[in-house]
DNA sequence: GTAGGGTTAG
């Protein structure tokens, strides 16, 4: 545990509180777990180790409430080690701390180990809720190499009796489609009776990672006839899927839309521009990138494939030059992919020589998202 | 009066 002087004194401040109250040891519990709730929500983790080592020395340690806590305040400040830790010293777990264990696991992108947490908790006394379906099969997303996991999570969902939940429904149709088995997610959806916005846009999310763009705004037309209100997750794919099919009226149609219900969100300003770009408009995907207050690299990446794809190289790397020296952005391996094709399409041979030429990174410049990794993104100034 | 769950971008 590193000791800073502002964690020093929430410790200290926590014993004088704790003193000049009087409190009842009830009541510090309450404070203690609402306090690294607190902590676990803004990612403190200064002050919520001071919460720990307070918890410890007051001789807390054991309870549930509170290591379950903690296992969330390490997850969500992805300090995995210390989230097995706590676990694992933990006398008595109950369906909300493997939950939160499961969760955890899930939030540090292992899916996989969240899955055979699972299995071991189901080796135990302690029975899954639908709590923890939903956030084992939402662990599961993507996680296409542990075989047979959707159907296999599908068994445990039906023999618990949560396949009325659409909380699990959602998660379940997600996984499914994130696997591949898009079939297996159309029945699903099929099945359910009380469809809400989120299993729509979950299946049109699905269609539209399986490239199967056309079913996509036909779920959408289906929705809207239902009179459903559309969200910005609903939008985002359609977009998506208009973009594909480079149907630029449609998406000029959800444009109308997007506007009408006043939606102002990066995932939508990225397919809209997406969209533009791939139809052809680069003028309209211009004018969004402009409008918009959020200037990414998934953003500035469209707009370089969009002028890319019609052979206006200058502009193309007008805009990757934007990104680098303005933007101070990290360009990843899309990025990258997207100006050297503009080199490529506008005869630019020595400029996309100069763009693969490896550089190591400015310290100054910002992350773009998480996507690309620090230590192995190389930039060049094209100038 | 204290802990855990679903959908969106290049």
């Amino acid at each position: 545990m590193r000791k800073s002087s502002k964690s020093a004194s929430t410790y200290q401040a926590l014993e004088s509180l704790s003193r000049k109250n009087g409190l009842m040891e009830k009541s510090i519990e309450y404070v203690l777990c609402n306090s690294l709730s607190s902590c676990a929500k803004i990612m403190n983790w200064h002050f919520g180790v001071q919460i720990h080592a307070y918890t410890i020395r007051s001789g807390y340690e054991d309870n549930l409430f509170l290591s379950t806590t903690l296992v969330d305040f390490y997850a969500k400040c992805f300090c995995i080690v210390d989230v097995r830790k706590i676990f694992r010293a933990m006398k008595v777990h109950d369906q909300v701390s493997w939950t939160s264990l499961i969760v955890g696991f899930s939030a540090n992108k292992l899916g996989k180990e969240a899955f055979f947490l699972f299995k071991e908790m189901l080796g135990t006394r302690i029975m899954p809720n639908y709590f923890t379906l939903t956030s084992v099969v939402n662990a599961c997303v993507g996680e296409n190499k542990v075989v047979n996991c959707c159907p296999s999570l599908h068994v445990h969902v039906v023999k618990r009796g949560f396949d009325t939940s659409n909380f699990v429904i959602s998660s379940l149709v997600d996984c499914y489609a994130s696997c591949g088995r898009i079939d297996d997610a159309v029945l699903l959806f099929n099945e359910t009776s009380e469809k809400d916005t989120v299993i729509y846009n979950t299946m049109i999310s699905g269609y539209c990672r399986n490239l199967y763009s056309e079913d996509a705004l036909k779920l959408f037309v289906e929705m809207r006839g239902k009179n459903m209100s559309p969200t910005d997750h609903t939008v985002s794919s359609i977009l998506s899927a208009c973009s594909r099919l480079a149907v630029l009226v449609e998406g000029k149609q959800v444009h109308s839309l997007v506007i009408k219900m006043g939606f102002e969100n990066v995932f939508v300003d990225s397919t809209m521009i997406d969209m533009y770009s791939k139809g052809g408009d680069n003028d309209e995907a211009r004018r969004v990138l402009h409008q918009t207050s959020w200037k990414n690299t998934v953003l500035l990446t469209s707009m370089i494939m969009g002028y890319a794809q019609c052979g206006r190289g200058v502009e193309a790397l007008g805009f990757f030059d934007y990104l680098l020296t303005e933007q101070k952005l990290i360009p990843d391996h899309v990025c990258f992919s997207a100006v050297l094709s503009a080199c490529s399409h506008a005869g630019f041979i020595w400029k996309g020589k100069e763009v693969a030429k490896p550089r190591p990174i400015v310290a100054a410049l910002k992350p773009s998202g998480g996507i690309a990794k620090a230590d192995t993104c190389f930039h060049c100034a094209v100038r």
